[in-house]
DNA sequence: CTAGGTGCAAAATGTTTGCACACGA
DNA sequence: TCGTGTGCAAACATTTTGCACCTAG
């Protein structure tokens, strides 16, 4: 909480609802949906509306007060076989990578629960875009 | 395509549409959208609709000739270091793991590009699912 | 033939946006 | 006060579904 306030700029307003959600992200650790967030900031604010939270949300996220666990649109694999991923947050390029350790990851003994398979994305700038990046400048 | 013919059971029918379909998954490895997938296909199929496209990769995900990379609803996270997770297939309940090896993975050197950050995601069954997986039987 | 598959349109689901009003600084 | 943030509703994007017709076996 202090850590956010010392990150709002002179332009941004502290809310109760911003307050709110924040409180009840840090004091979670079930990784809620948006509806979650929306339901469970209602009873604290009821005339709180879901866009607010999204809002809010993207907000937070954009500060990495919080990280968002999304991914925008299904994508299919014809390489079924467990394969970690490499994508770049600027083109949105997914590139297959080919890691040795990899079955290391499927074997590990998880007290948890049983793995059947794994899905591993490194999120990061490609050559290309890093190369791009780098003419802007 | 010889592996999925054997897959076809008697009530089922091996259409034109899916074998179009399966065929251009499996000469390329660009992940494509269902979107992607539907414009490529409608180059040969024209009158093809996308929620064919959707059916029948539902049907190939759930044969396992594919695989669907996705996830359905945002979740938000207030921890924001990288760390891995456990997603149970039942339950849907998203567990937090930690792995001491880690930072070994972020830390990964790739030819592709820089790394930022990483979601590595297991996927099974959680100690409950399985008790009541058990009790079924 | 005939039941399973397809195409179309409509519904469902999750997320974003435009706009008038409210309220934090 | 004044401009950013909010609530509402409508728009948007992706995915699913109901239904009549089509077609592979």
């Amino acid at each position: 909480l202090v850590k956010y306030k010392l990150m709002i700029t002179k332009k941004e307003r502290f809310t109760v609802q911003k307050q709110i959600i924040l409180n009840y992200l840090q004091n979670t650790r079930t990784h809620p949906t948006a509806e979650k967030i929306y339901n469970e900031v209602k009873k604290k604010i009821p005339q709180i509306s879901l866009s607010t939270v999204y809002r809010i949300l993207k907000e937070f996220a954009k500060k990495k007060l919080i990280k968002e666990i999304s991914f925008t649109e299904s994508r299919f694999d014809s390489y079924t076989k467990p394969h970690p991923h490499f994508l770049c947050q600027s083109c949105q390029m997914l590139y297959d990578l080919n890691i040795k350790d990899q079955n290391k990851l499927l074997k590990k003994k998880l007290e948890i629960g049983k793995v059947f398979d794994f899905d591993l994305f490194y999120h990061g700038l490609c050559r290309n875009c890093l190369k791009k990046e780098k003419t802007k400048t």
